[in-house]
DNA sequence: AAAAAAG
């Protein structure tokens, strides 16, 4: 078969045939090998830190494992790997399962994943076989149909893993899979051998605790303000609204008296103790739209110790930003409101729990752990919000979202907002709101004035020359992607052209994303790639443009994604890049959104490029890795405090934050 | 099919 392909296997969608390049072609581009008869990638992923650090704590662990008696099995495991000749294992593979907090990159990540376990997968099966015929010869007959057999089952069992996104070793037996959301908890409390993955799994304090990635956290604390009440704090838009006089005060110190429509709409049918359905885009002012009728009615009655109202966002970021900005007025109203998300530090949220939280701000993976555990107690919660409901809906969160419904009592008060109200969302206001009063603000069309939208076409290889001219125009600009590799990719590629711009997904660890964010809010770094993680409720000032290099599934992710721009009565653009295959798709999603935009063909360095998005073309030299990463570094100062006394002591989180935040409006 | 959400 050593005869030349004649004819180029797959086109691009301009007509041309593809390139194929050469293995040495794809290492230099920094590709992955194909999947036959590729070179190992001598560069493997992005994260320096994270392959060193990862690659050091494996050792120690390894190590420590060994005293521990599970060392013999898992380094037998290990050196299994390192005889594959195909070479990923020990450069990224077990690197990554080891510090890894999940699956890193999609799909393909996963296809390449099962690819490298395939050097374990044939090794079981050999030690099958040869079980088989050792125990009973007279089966060797039938050995073929049996091992079609279990290659047909081994395959299935494989492919319902992999649906399942937790990470390998967590993730339980198919059964256990199926009859609790996040599997089963007993075998990783006492630790266990798992022969899948080849690692020792369990509830070890090494793991958990000297981990340099779990190290890498960011941290959360209350924010603590004093307000003076003065008399005409009575009669402001909000007072009437009904919201208690110290939160009137403490909002008219950060500038907000009149209440936004949202606001007005609701605020009164919630405090009076009603179920609510608000409809309206982020940034409409939600947060306040739920968090002042809930502090006014838990102010009033006397503290119980576990939480009375629990506030679940899809996001951690967004769960954050709610907490920082309900954490003052929760203190001016004497509650305390802590904030219980995933990625960060179990002891800091343990303790709140320990001393006693009224609102818990939460995630929903983080608060079913510490329900689990038997840390929070969700049986007294009077006001249950549910914040992006439509998100929250989705298939892969449901089953977390329902778990935490089912253990609030069933005559609580609920609050449930959403950016649009479809099947599911309907679903879970059918089960769980009572007579709801409905409110509804912003329709799920584009109806922000200041948002100018622009669909650019272009050309397949044009697109990242367009991509990155955009990006370098002045001012803060998100720039949209499908997946986290593609984040990764595009924010590199843009370095290369000598742009400023980092990646936010989640398969970085929390520190990383919190430190990507903040240098993205100070403005040093000042293209932010994202997956759309970020495209609900974050909030960033002066955003001046959205660019969607991919496009979004559906009108609602359009509108989530361009919510990021045009916040507060400012100017905003969203500019979308679409492929000639994607027009079809893209003009669909544009309509449906209620956009009204001609599409413009554009090519690199046009007048009409640099008119609509601020294009600039890139002539300056490539970031180099040592400057960006100095930008993102961990910042320890803005993390830990002298004296380290936590809770108390004279440090005020206003210090704090006005520190962290510097530079932010300029 | 992706991303998000626990460690």
């Amino acid at each position: 078969m050593a005869m030349p392909r004649k004819k180029p296997k797959s086109f691009k969608s301009d007509g041309t045939p593809k390139k194929r390049w050469s293995a040495a072609e794809r290492a230099a581009r920094g590709h992955k090998p194909r999947r036959s008869g590729g070179v190992r990638n001598p560069e493997a992923r992005s994260g320096r830190f994270d392959r060193d650090d990862r690659a050091r704590d494996r050792d120690d662990r390894g190590s420590r494992y060994e005293d521990r008696g599970f060392g013999r099995e898992g380094n037998r495991d290990r050196d299994r790997g390192r005889r594959d000749d195909r070479g990923w294992r020990d450069d990224r593979g077990s690197g990554q399962r080891w510090g890894g907090s999940r699956s890193r990159y999609g799909w393909r990540e996963d296809r390449d994943d099962s690819r490298e376990r395939g050097g374990d997968r044939g090794d079981r099966f050999a030690r099958r076989r040869d079980d088989f015929r050792g125990r009973d010869g007279e089966r060797r007959r039938d050995d073929h149909e049996g091992r079609e057999k279990r290659r047909r089952r081994d395959r299935d069992f494989d492919r319902d893993f992999r649906r399942d996104d937790r990470p390998r070793g967590f993730r339980g037996s198919r059964r256990d899979h199926q009859e609790h959301p996040y599997g089963r908890r007993d075998h990783e409390r006492r630790g266990h051998y798992d022969r899948r993955s080849g690692k020792a799994r369990g509830h070890f304090r090494e793991s958990r605790y000297f981990d340099p990635v779990e190290q890498d956290q960011m941290s959360w604390e209350a924010t603590t303000v004093e307000v003076e009440v003065t008399d005409d704090d009575a009669t402001s838009g909000f007072a009437e609204l009904g919201v208690a006089a110290p939160m009137v005060a403490a909002l008219k110190q950060q500038g907000i008296t009149e209440p936004f429509p949202i606001q007005r709409a609701t605020i009164a049918d919630a405090i009076a103790g009603r179920d609510v359905l608000g409809r309206g885009r982020t940034g409409s002012g939600k947060t306040l739209a739920f968090g002042l009728p809930l502090l006014t009615r838990l102010a009033v009655d006397e503290p119980t110790g576990s939480p009375r109202a629990v506030i679940l966002t899809p996001t951690r970021e967004l769960a954050l930003q709610i907490a920082d900005n309900l954490s003052p007025l929760a203190t001016v109203m004497g509650l305390r409101l802590h904030l219980v998300a995933g990625g960060m530090a179990y002891g800091p949220q343990i303790k709140a729990f320990e001393r006693g939280v009224d609102v818990a701000v939460a995630t929903p993976g983080r608060l079913i752990d510490l329900l689990e555990q038997g840390i929070a107690d969700l049986s007294r919660v009077e006001v249950m919000v549910l914040d992006e409901a439509d998100h929250m809906s989705d298939l892969g969160f449901l089953p977390a979202v329902t778990t935490i419904l089912d253990a609030v009592p069933a005559d609580g008060q609920r609050l449930l907002f959403s950016a649009t109200l479809d099947g599911a969302v309907d679903e879970l206001v059918r089960r769980y709101l009572a007579d709801p009063v409905t409110h509804e603000v912003d329709s799920g069309k584009a109806s922000v004035t200041t948002m100018t939208h622009h669909v650019l076409h272009v050309v397949p290889h044009h697109k990242n020359q367009v991509t990155a001219e955009i990006a370098n125009r002045e001012g803060r600009t998100v720039v949209f992607a499908r997946t986290q590799m593609g984040t990764d990719r595009i924010a590199r590629q843009l370095r290369e052209a000598g742009v400023m711009a980092g990646a936010l997904h989640g398969g970085l660890t929390q520190g990383a994303r919190a430190r990507i964010l903040a240098a993205f809010k100070r403005g040093e770094v000042p293209v932010l790639v994202a997956t759309d993680v970020a495209a609900r409720g974050i909030h960033v000032d002066d955003i001046s443009l959205v660019l969607q290099v991919d496009p979004p599934k559906t009108n609602k992710d359009y509108l989530h994604r361009a919510g990021r721009t045009a916040r507060a009565g400012e100017e905003g653009a969203v500019v979308s890049v679409v492929l000639p295959h994607q027009r079809k798709q893209m003009r669909r999603i544009v309509g449906q959104a209620g956009v009204r935009t001609e599409p413009v063909e554009v090519v690199p360095g046009s007048d009409e490029l640099a008119g609509l998005t601020g294009a600039r073309p890139c002539l300056g030299a490539p970031v180099t890795e040592a400057d960006y990463q100095a930008l993102i570094a961990p910042r320890p100062q803005q993390r830990r405090r002298p004296g380290g006394g936590r809770g108390r002591g004279p440090w005020r989180r206003g210090d704090r934050r006005d520190r962290g935040h510097r530079g932010e409006r300029g």
